[in-house]
Parts: C-alpha cells; sequence; structure tokens
DNA sequence: AGCGCATTACGTACGATGTACGTAACTACG
DNA sequence: CGTAGTTACGTACATCGTACGTAATGCGCT
C-alpha cells in the first residue's frame, strides 16, 4: 500500500516525529517562524513554498514532509502569530476583559498584517487557537450566559476586530506589491468619489461628505463598534 | 510617449469606450457575465483570465484591453453581483429595512458564494456598490444620528454579514476544489477536537460541548446577531 | 474623401507558482 | 542485522498573470 487514497487531514493530529527514520532537521515552530519573517518582510504573496524552503536553507520539496499542502503552512503561521497573543489571569470584570482581548488582537494584527487575510477561512484547530478560545471563556465566567450565547459573543467580537482591522489594513499589505504609493492609490479613488457625487445622483452620500466632523478618528470608531457591542451582551436589569 | 508610467487606475474611472479605434467586440457586463458564471460553476479560483477568455470566445490577451489587472475583474464581478441587489422604498421603519437589506445580502451572497472573499478589500466605488450605499442611508432618513454615525452602523451590519456567511460558508468553496466530501472534513476535525477536549486542558471548552442545546441554528444566531447590534444603535428614550 | 493614429485583437514567451513523482540516504524497530 | 518507513531533494509539469510585438481596424481630423 505505498500509494494512500486521498484523506482529510488536520496537521495537528500528526505528530512532528514517529521515531523512525532520520532525524528531522526543522521543527514546525521553526518553518513557522521562517514563513512569519517571510510574510511581515514582504507580504504574504511574498510566501511560496520555495521562498519558504529557502530561508530555512533546505530543498524546496524538504517542505512536504512537514507540511502536506500550503493551507496547513498557513496554519502553522495563524498558530505561531496567536502564540504572541499574551494571556491572563481574568479580572472578574468581563467587559473590561474582552476589550482587552480586542485591542491585544487588534495589535498582534497590526504586527502581522497578513493575519486577517488567514484567519477568514476557519476556526482554528491550532493549539493556540484552543487556549485563545479558552481563555476568552474564562474571561466570560462572570457574565450569567449560556455557553452558546459566550460562543456568539466571542464570535462576534473576533468578527468586529477582523472586519475593522481588514478595513484599516486593506491597501497597507497592497501597497507594498503594487508600484505606487498608498496616497497616490488614495487621491485616484478620493477625486473619483467626488467626481461622482458631484453628479448629484448620490444626495446622502453628499451630504455625509459634507458634515465633515473633521478627520475620522479610527481608534474612537473602533472603541465605540467593541462597546456598542458589549452592551448587546449586557443582561438587562 | 508609448510606454506611460505604472499609475493607480480606478477601472470606474475610465470610459468603455473611447471613440476611436475598432469597436471593442464585448461590454463589460459581457466580461463580468462570463467571469460570475465561472465562479459560480467551478469556484473562485477557477477564475482565470485564460478561462474568462475562452468563455467569451476570445484570446487570453484581448481581455487586457477591458481589465487592465485582475483585480479589477474581480471589481467587475462583485459589481455585477451588486447589481442583483434588489432595492426598495424605505418603509419609514428603519430597524426592518436593515434587517431586510442585511437578509437580502445573506442570500445574494449564497447565490455567489465567492462574493465574501472578493468583498472584503476595499470599500467598493462600483456603480452599483455606491447606489447600495445610497440606499442604505435612504433607510436610515428616519434614524435620528449623524451621517457618521449611519455609516458606522452600515459597515458593521455589512461586516457582521460578512463574517457570518463567510464562515457559513468557509469549507463549501473549499469543499468543491478538494478530492474529498465536506462529511469527511468535518467528522476529522471534529474527532480530532473532541481528543483534545478530552484531554482535560480545557475545562470550559468541555462545558460547551457538553451543553449540547440541540443542533445549533444558524439562521436563529445570524437573526440574533442582526437584532442585538441594531439594538445597540437604537436612540436612548 | 481620405489620411493618420489610437485602439482592438491575439500569439508568443517569461518567470513564478504548487506539487506529483522518483531516487538516494538514513535510522529505529523486529 | 536487515528491512521498512522517513527524510531529503532534484526534476518535471501544468497553470498562472501578464509584458511585448504585430496585424487589423475604424473614428476624427484635415
Amino acid at each position: 500500500m505505498a500509494g494512500r487514497a486521498a484523506e482529510p487531514e488536520v496537521i495537528w493530529a500528526r505528530p512532528e516525529r514517529t521515531g523512525r527514520g532520520p532525524r528531522p532537521a526543522y521543527t514546525r515552530a521553526d518553518i513557522a517562524a521562517a514563513a512569519v519573517r517571510i510574510a511581515d518582510a514582504d507580504g504574504l504573496d511574498a510566501v511560496s513554498m520555495r521562498r519558504v524552503a529557502a530561508e530555512l536553507g533546505c530543498g524546496t520539496m524538504s517542505l512536504y514532509n512537514y507540511v502536506p499542502r500550503k493551507e496547513d503552512l498557513y496554519e502553522l503561521m495563524v498558530d505561531a502569530a496567536g502564540g504572541e497573543h499574551e494571556l491572563w489571569e481574568p479580572s472578574g470584570d468581563w467587559r473590561a476583559d474582552m476589550l482587552l482581548v480586542a485591542h491585544r488582537t487588534r495589535s498582534l494584527m497590526h504586527r502581522h498584517p497578513w493575519l486577517p487575510r488567514l484567519m477568514s477561512p476557519v476556526y482554528g484547530l491550532s493549539p493556540n487557537s484552543l487556549r485563545y478560545l479558552e481563555h476568552c471563556l474564562a474571561c466570560l465566567d462572570t457574565l450569567p450566559a449560556s455557553y452558546g450565547t459566550k460562543l456568539e459573543l466571542i464570535a462576534m467580537l473576533n468578527g468586529i476586530v477582523t472586519t475593522y482591522v481588514t478595513n484599516e489594513l486593506a491597501t497597507a499589505e497592497r501597497t507594498r506589491s503594487l508600484p505606487w504609493s498608498q496616497e497616490q492609490e488614495d487621491a485616484v479613488r478620493i477625486a473619483y468619489l467626488s467626481g461622482r457625487i458631484a453628479t448629484g445622483a448620490y444626495p446622502r452620500m453628499a451630504a455625509a461628505f459634507a458634515e465633515d466632523a473633521g478627520p475620522i478618528d479610527l481608534e474612537a470608531v473602533f472603541e465605540r463598534a467593541l462597546t456598542r457591542m458589549l452592551n448587546a451582551f449586557e443582561p438587562r436589569a
């Protein structure tokens, strides 16, 4: 039975070392770290199997001994980044704790701008994802609600953070790989947009533009969104 | 000046027809429709310039007369899908209208499962995106709040819908391109997860699993998330 | 009316990607 | 000690986006 039928596989279920054969030259952590280094430096699109192998100093195809598919490499990256998440002893104030979770997640995504793009697909089963989830649940111990509701809260919080940071960084990641600057791109887009609005076809958008409440404080917008969301889960008095 | 310097460009700013030269054989709508047809049938990854050209019946490189970069093809697709959004005369009840917006968006994403993946990057400047945004603002005419707040509400609503449907469809899109079935994948993941939980390292997740409130009604979860969010914007009495 | 030139059409070609496959070296278990 | 399973890795292939060059086309100007 040399040729195995293709079967689904969770990379975390396969042991790093089976005991037989030559000692593997790298650990999963090594590989994840190399990929993260590349993504941080040159963007997610620069993470290719060849490039990661070169960073490690091994042949391209050797990587496939550790990582059956490239998608699994992504999972390693997400887990490695998740490992940077600092956890703490829950304070007893679930709202404060969840706010802190959100801010820590956001700063993590700022350090690793490729994270939002990789987090969308599926809820992680990676060790650090599980640790993170358990920690969130611990923070919510003082919230009188079912676990189902708590999970909904966590999902919603993560969703908002991801959405927000994605919009915050959407072009930043792209800027790296495009031949023109962020400012040029923005200028062109804004010019086009105000041209469209000037046609009068979008009266409310025109009013929104005219409202002009000064420069938008993205930080405050983020804070407001989180607060509103947490309020929605506050048990009624 | 034959060779132009690379400059940022919004595809919607360039006219479809400049008047000079041979009559273009296709419209943007034709191209978008072809790409959408392929993505609907075989998934987003099947949308390649070659494939779209073949679907249209023209040479691959002819496409670049209409679409300078592939990313712009994606913009055409999003706009075409957005064109399916049925708008209506606002009822005066902004909560009901926004709920309807959310449900329509969700069903649109169900019809075109590749939409969430393409919507994340940047807020659209496409004609149909602008129409959609203006419509949302119209629905919110009866909400006493600044345009800034209204835009935050719309962004949050879209974020929740996108996040929710993404999780809902995350694996569905992948299933199409993988050699094993959704059920097999799920089974493997669940088996691994319960193995981890059985270690006792995640007591709260274990409790969450044990809670077992019957099969999860995703529909209801979606509804609750939207309602909670809209409540958070209700002006205080 | 007719000339000029911008535009369309499209074949060829290049560099890059993920990864299937085959082979050689190696090590733990029977 | 042999042998089976594992690691290492070079080669090869299909596919991708797209730069470039050339031929055909038809609008706008003189």
